[in-house]
DNA sequence: GCATGTTATGCAATATTATGCTGTTTTATT
DNA sequence: AATAAAACAGCATAATATTGCATAACATGC
């Protein structure tokens, strides 16, 4: 293996993780700890991670989690946001819902693309506006405690007055026929306002919500154009997806 | 686990709770108290949060400081803070501008006691919503970055559409003939629409500001009911203040 | 093809760091 | 003042880092 392969494995693994560790590393690949340990003392050098004892944090390094709650697989969600990062153009207007994949998109958003984002979720905002060329527009309103996103009327409204490139819209659960659907009547109805406020509508689920459903239906599978998955595009289990105008990332 | 990571998750905990122990985070790690102990020592030295008999605390309460900003006058702003909650009643919906000293008071809200609240504030909303029986209204809009509030048309909007009991108007200047000065003109127009909205308005400062000038003019010293400072109504500083109808504490 | 220089890698010896443990001192609380 | 908890200092151990060196792989010019 190329040393440079290695250094894009370390480099992809630390954007995954936000952590690696030199043995976990060099055991992967099959080579000394040594030899790890070199590639991420020249990575360091060149400012693309950050080296601590014992192995390497990303540079933005930083878990801000306001309710401190685990994220429930957060590296498969991490994936899905690598993924989602691609559908993201310099310039776009972008629109943010709640929830952890989104949070985990957010964060990855690099500081030097030159975006618009709103968002009605507190979290999301707080990661964006460390990203020195994004400007972050909050969807204010009511906030409800558990989700830590604006709801009610009056986030509806200011969505109602908003037409965005493109929204990533955090999904609870996604069935092939019955759609899209949330247990919580209130974030619903922002969800139906997000979609009618963007012109496309990415669906970032990780594999397991797919054949969930909740109570409430926000929309059906047809109105979203991108489903993300931690999966390969080809999977058996995003069979049921195909042919219905929907790109799988 | 990495020195690192167990660094970001005290921090985080700090950022959460305020304060943590010691022997809950060893236990929650599942490493010794004296592992912990250096962490927190090493996390004091670098002015990360601030080491305390059994635990730690956070520094000023946004101890999450995108811009790495220190907090002035931590001690007097949390006098102020306690003052300033005496004049929050049961029942009351209250109107919170940014800044460091509504950040203490937010803090300081009791979590037992009922209230509305409102606020163009990121961080202010984030412990608001900490609080369980705080409902809180999110003014959104624009965010600017190093202030961390919404400004802009569509905040202005949203708070012409309320009349709230009670305002607390993070203040930068004072002077008794020229009034609340502010050197951000979007700032002054979130704030003169913010007096518009309030039935009463408090102006929490810390005495150094007293009789500072900045750029733009935001109200007279008239239209404020109570001024708050870190020093004893009687002082002779506030002397200027005397007479013109407004509450000294 | 061959000599030479460069680079990458692994290995071993040594140094440094991280962590937990013990015993003692300090601090907060009753 | 008495007490218990916490802080501290010092030590032992294990993990990780560093250094220097030997070898192997590779490229380059002849």
């Amino acid at each position: 293996m190329l040393k440079e392969e290695r250094h894009q494995f370390i480099l992809n693994e630390v954007r995954v993780h936000n952590r690696v560790l030199l043995t976990d590393i060099a055991d992967l690949l099959h080579v000394s700890v040594d030899t790890i340990r070199r590639d991420i003392k020249e990575l360091h050098q060149s400012e693309k991670l950050k080296k601590v004892h014992g192995g390497a944090v990303s540079l933005g390094f930083n878990n801000y989690n306001p309710t401190g709650k685990k994220i429930y697989s957060q590296e498969k969600k991490a994936q899905i946001a690598e993924k989602g990062l691609s559908l993201i153009k310099e310039g776009q207007v972008v629109l943010l819902s709640g929830g952890t994949t989104n949070l985990e998109l957010a964060r990855r958003i690099p500081s030097k693309i030159k975006l618009t984002c709103f968002t009605p979720s507190l979290p999301i905002a707080v990661q964006l506006l460390t990203k020195s060329n994004v400007e972050v527009i909050f969807i204010g309103g009511r906030m409800s405690k558990d989700s830590q996103i604006a709801v009610g009327g009056s986030a509806i409204n200011m969505l109602s007055e908003i037409k965005v490139d493109i929204c990533f819209l955090g999904t609870n659960s996604i069935h092939p026929t019955e759609g899209l659907t949330e247990f919580d009547w209130e974030i619903v109805q922002m969800k139906k306002a997000m979609i009618h406020s963007s012109r496309k509508i990415v669906s970032p689920s990780i594999s397991e919500k797919i054949g969930s459903l909740q109570r409430y239906k926000i929309c059906a599978v047809e109105e979203i154009d991108f489903l993300i998955t931690e999966l390969e595009p080809w999977d058996a289990k995003l069979d049921a997806f195909r042919n219905m105008n929907i790109q799988l990332l």
